[in-house]
DNA sequence: TTTAATTACTACTTTTTGGTAGAATTAAAA
DNA sequence: TTTTAATTCTACCAAAAAGTAGTAATTAAA
């Protein structure tokens, strides 16, 4: 019942980067300091976030970093989506086949309705909450 | 955002072992057969089930395993806790060490409300639920 | 007393996730 | 043109979770 650790810090990795203004370039070296991720490992999560189109680097010396859209379009569901952290709709909590009301695990009514909210949270917090308050990296 | 396999499979397996009366005993062989499970692992979750007394076993020929107290009195939470599927209060979704209101994650307030109702529901659902309903195995 | 049916134990293999190492590539600056 | 600071790629290593194999121990029935 919790998030990958790559989810994780690419949920922190991304909020930290909706700080400063869109022409700002981060390094990995500054990221990996900041919000203590090994820099091996960070630079293994960039890569995959610029796949992902989360951000888009800068080769080379003067290179870095920077978000691919505004901070406030990118929701945390986006990310955990592409983490598979967060399991479609079809899948029920236990797993066990696909489930629908007519075959259904006996979880599938208790688990609906705060999985909906999980969801919704997901789906309605973007990265550039960190602007709106004081939040720890 | 989801349960490991040997939770699920706990979960499956002694809300199934509610169905019949206490006195009846269930075999490892007949448990695999019908919750579909792989002999050699469900024996595993098995052995782990009566060492945290969830269940009784009885050795030898005509042996079994059955549930060790009424099953309206064991919550899917009480199951999650023993396998550590469900972290502590005092660990926020980001684990980026421990959360306060003065020291906090970017989630923090948008997961604790979530949280406190998944807790819930996980705490107030008990094994017995098998018999008030139809599901599937 | 032997046999068959059952759980319990020990040890291994496989898969996934998390993490590390080192060299290649890029491009600005000197 | 060389150096330097950055990203990228390929490959590996480690730890945890999932799953398998074989055998020992137990006990009732034959």
């Amino acid at each position: 019942m919790q998030l990958s650790n790559t989810s994780k810090y690419a949920i922190r990795i991304l909020s930290y980067m909706a700080r400063e203004d869109s022409e700002y370039l981060y390094k990995s070296n500054e990221l990996a300091k900041t919000l203590n991720i090994s820099y091996k490992f960070l630079t293994k999560i960039m890569t995959e976030l610029v796949k992902g189109k989360f951000i888009l680097s800068i080769r080379g010396r003067e290179g870095g970093f920077r978000l691919n859209n505004p901070a406030s379009s990118i929701t945390i569901l986006d990310i955990l989506k592409h983490f598979q952290a967060f399991t479609d709709f079809s899948t029920c909590i236990l797993g066990n086949g696909a489930c629908n009301p007519h075959n259904k695990c006996i979880l599938h009514d208790k688990w609906a309705s705060p999985r909906k909210d999980i969801r919704n949270m997901f789906a309605t917090t973007t990265i550039d909450i960190v602007n709106s308050e004081d939040f720890k990296l």
